[in-house]
DNA sequence: CTGCATCCATTCGGATACTG
DNA sequence: CAGTATCCGAATGGATGCAG
């Protein structure tokens, strides 16, 4: 697994353009509490519109990373929940999460500089 | 760093929007093994087109991830670098890469399924 | 060889209005 | 409450031509 075949590479680059784009990893972070009924979410996850987090949460839920349970009662209530497989994905964003918020303080200090450079 | 201050949350949206767009991952591997040429990058990231790979260089060389070396040569020679930030990220992102190869297959069984069920 | 500027197509994301 | 449909602006990404 140390070398890396073009395959995986394809592979970890759908990934994480599923991962990376704008709100699927607030999404996912919010409901892995615990499940959570749609505008519960939509609270929760500050600035999402209400189209947008409906997308996030059917890509999640075509990837199998959410659980979408229907209770018919009225009014409607619908729960997500994280399955084991986006526990999983959890799980890994979340080292991921602990080396940015360790590295965002260098990060951003190396940009001014380089920017400040540039002005010169 | 169990909890999930907004703050970081925001930070590691931004890293990985850096992260996650179509080349920056590419890029890095390509890199990783040891200092390659504009050209040289290029060849080995395929399908990168020179200005997303001008781009992608120049936003990593930013944020601390590489460093440019300018050998004065006729024609001119620029050597690309990881730097130790960009290595850490590296290694970071390959966990990713491993979960992404080892779940890649039962994620496209789920949306095939999803989408057969669609289609009911 | 390396890199920047311009143009253009596609996609992404937000606001809004409407349905069950 | 939950979700869909539409419109529109912004951002992304590719192709090309030009410059150092």
């Amino acid at each position: 697994m140390t070398a890396k075949p073009a395959a995986a590479c394809r592979g970890v680059s759908e990934i994480l353009s599923r991962v990376g784009d704008k709100w699927t990893i607030l999404v996912v972070v919010a409901i892995q509490s615990g499940s959570l009924r749609f505008n519960g979410i939509k609270r929760q996850v500050h600035g999402i519109s209400q189209q947008m987090l409906t997308r996030t949460l059917k890509a999640l839920e075509r990837d199998g990373m959410v659980e979408r349970t229907v209770h018919p009662s009225t009014p409607p209530q619908v729960e997500y929940t994280l399955t084991p497989l986006g526990h999983s994905l959890s799980d890994t964003v979340r080292k991921l999460a602990d080396w940015a918020a360790g590295h965002h303080g260098v990060i951003e200090d190396n940009r001014h500089r380089y920017d400040a450079q540039q002005a010169r």
